[in-house]
DNA sequence: CCATTAAGCTTCG
DNA sequence: CGAAGCTTAATGG
């Protein structure tokens, strides 16, 4: 039998697709040719890796459509989320802190479509466009900002809290508006929203039930509607 | 206050 | 069906 190609010819990727994206807004069709010339497209499941912590930084990805978390593993071997990332940014940009292996694992959170380009390609990039540099390490910087908040809060917060701020931060970043709130845009677990909080699933199962009660979400497998954020803000704040 | 254990229920594929 | 996701109660650090 004869096999199809493994690789079929893609149509040839719109300049669209970036223009508008920050690291890209500033540059001229022409360059953006260039750049979509050289990079690879590709879509993800839900729930498989892009790329490993630890593992060799060989390329970097421009997130088009869906969400990815960033996980880690702690020294006894659990996962702890540590950000989500919408589509739009960039991922995986391990030269622009001076590391030469991923620092931590990209998890499709949904469905997911991203294109890449080989590392080596980072520091060309970073002088040749103007803005690219400067975006990324804007975007980067917000992140880590994220990061060690979550770890302040981790310290200084109880469950409660951290649970609640936890769906607040989400909903800013990666919510859409329903009639009766702003769901979540992605499928999360309770599991999930407890590697996020560092508590327990049930921890949080036990909340949210208790939350939904009182009217301030509404939640059914995998899916959460934050109705009343701002109840959700009096508690984070308590 | 919260993790853990354990048990049972629901929903999905 | 079985597996994954979710709930609830009880116990104990």
């Amino acid at each position: 039998m004869a096999g199809l190609p493994e690789r079929k010819t893609l149509p040839r990727l719109d300049e669209s697709l970036l223009t508008h994206l920050p690291p890209f807004s500033r540059l001229e069709k022409r360059q953006i040719r260039i750049i979509l010339d050289q990079a690879s497209s590709r879509r993800y499941d839900e729930g498989v890796a892009i790329f490993q912590e630890g593992h060799p930084a060989e390329r970097f990805y421009m997130l088009l459509d869906g969400y990815v978390r960033v996980v880690r593993i702690t020294p006894t071997g659990e996962q702890v989320t540590a950000l989500h990332i919408p589509a739009g940014q960039l991922l995986g940009i391990a030269k622009a802190i001076g590391r030469d292996t991923y620092p931590a694992t990209a998890m499709t959170a949904s469905e997911a479509l991203a294109l890449s380009w080989p590392m080596h390609l980072w520091e060309k990039f970073v002088s040749d466009y103007d803005g690219f540099g400067t975006e990324s390490y804007k975007t980067l910087g917000h992140r880590l900002g994220e990061v060690q908040n979550r770890v302040v809060e981790m310290a200084t917060q109880q469950v409660e809290q951290r649970v609640a701020n936890a769906l607040l931060r989400l909903i800013n970043q990666t919510g859409r508006k329903v009639d009766n709130g702003i769901e979540i845009d992605f499928p999360i677990t309770r599991q999930d929203l407890s590697e996020l909080t560092a508590t327990t699933l049930h921890t949080v199962s036990r909340l949210l039930s208790g939350w939904e009660k009182q009217g301030l979400v509404e939640s059914r497998r995998k899916r959460i509607v934050v109705r009343d954020p701002h109840a959700l803000v009096v508690l984070s704040q308590k």
